[in-house]
DNA sequence: GTCTATAAAGGGATAGAC
DNA sequence: GTCTATCCCTTTATAGAC
């Protein structure tokens, strides 16, 4: 395995930093691992990303990962967790705020697809571990811990399933089977994980405009009145 | 590898009368292990199912798949383009009929939105592929077979938006960017493939009902006037 | 804490019997 | 046309040097 300057891409400083943690440190050790893991994970997916390739993508060699994860799966689920962490932590600040539940929903929901740009490659991990459910992971261990991921991820799907229940219940929304609705709600909302790719000098105006328009066809799906 | 009664899983013959096959045939053994693969690559994805497991599952070992089939990735190519092939073919009769651009655009979907449920295996194959564009199917020749593939998709694609425009500039439909609008309706019809498991007894009209409603989803989100 | 070297397992692909 | 047996490479994971 070659190892040495070249090999490397630049260090996601955003992403590291969304989770609050300093260089230098052993957890920035840990979140460089996660990142970079992540990046792998949405380029090639779970499965053919290997561990040396990670690695080589932080100029390293995987006996660096290993001394701070116990196996792929592991790994795979940190970096599972560290993108729900950073989805909760977004959102809390609308979930506080109060208002009437069609304007409560526009904010979530911009703040969601604000997340699934952001730090789309925790979220595309996010959105393979709910495919996978890890078949796959072979110990009853992982197994557990898995579970535990996808109740995590669950609980924040309710969140937002509340939202448009109590929306509709407003005569915000019209949507028949609530099951459905939030499904196809989420498949518009975190659409942005397949899609978005940063454009050259893009604006900041330039990304809020297409999460505008993410979240305003969401909105319109919903059968929410009004543009 | 074991091999006989109670591993294989019933044989799927709507899907491979789909293909317009008759049992017996050479071609029917071809389609039997597209089936089975695509259901294969469904359940645990591309990279994580052996050829090993998708023999199994037909009660049989794998030289029979290396008989019909070069290799892995071929095969997955093949069920890439009967995924395909099956939706032309449904969708040719629409694409025929004509009338307003909506009640066109309608007819489409709600026929795409069939081919999701009715065909879901195979459409799970194409999206995985349009996912991976073929990252690490290793020859060129590979390569080059994959990329006419997804020329065949986006084709495909681009009836619908042809579709879209048309309907905004009859003022039928209301939104922004062409592409990202294009993005997120297909994000909203395709999206039975992922949530959509047949229920105990489920009739024709609740399946249309399901159908209906993903329709309508996609509608409102394009700005459709009206239900 | 990170690297090198290596063990162990899995799976794609091929050869040859039937 | 299908099966069995086998080759060989990739990849996960571990051991031990530095």
């Amino acid at each position: 395995m070659r190892n040495g300057p070249g090999n490397e891409r630049p260090r996601e400083e955003a992403i590291v930093t969304t989770l609050g943690i300093r260089e230098g440190t052993i957890e920035s050790s840990r979140a460089d691992i996660l990142a970079a893991a992540a990046r792998s994970f949405m380029d090639r997916g779970y499965q053919a990303t290997s561990l040396d390739e990670i690695a080589r993508s932080m100029g390293a060699t995987k006996g660096r990962i290993y001394h701070h994860f116990p196996s792929k799966a592991d790994l795979f689920a940190e970096v599972f967790r560290a993108g729900m962490d950073m989805n909760y932590a977004a959102l809390e600040p609308a979930r506080q705020a109060a208002g009437a539940p069609g304007e409560r929903w526009r904010r979530m929901a911009a703040i969601h697809v604000n997340q699934m740009i952001e730090t789309q490659p925790f979220q595309r991990a996010v959105w393979m571990g709910v495919e996978m459910h890890l078949r796959g992971a072979t110990t009853p261990e992982q197994r557990s811990v898995f579970s535990e991921l996808l109740d995590y991820r669950k609980a924040y799907g309710a969140i937002f399933r509340a939202e448009i229940e109590a929306g509709r219940a407003a005569g915000e929304f019209d949507f028949e089977d609530p099951s459905i609705a939030a499904q196809l709600m989420f498949m518009t909302l975190n659409s942005p994980i397949f899609w978005y790719k940063p454009r050259e000098g893009e604006s900041q105006a330039q990304r809020q405009d297409i999460v505008g328009q993410v979240v305003t066809c969401a909105w319109r799906g919903l059968g929410g009145k009004g543009a």
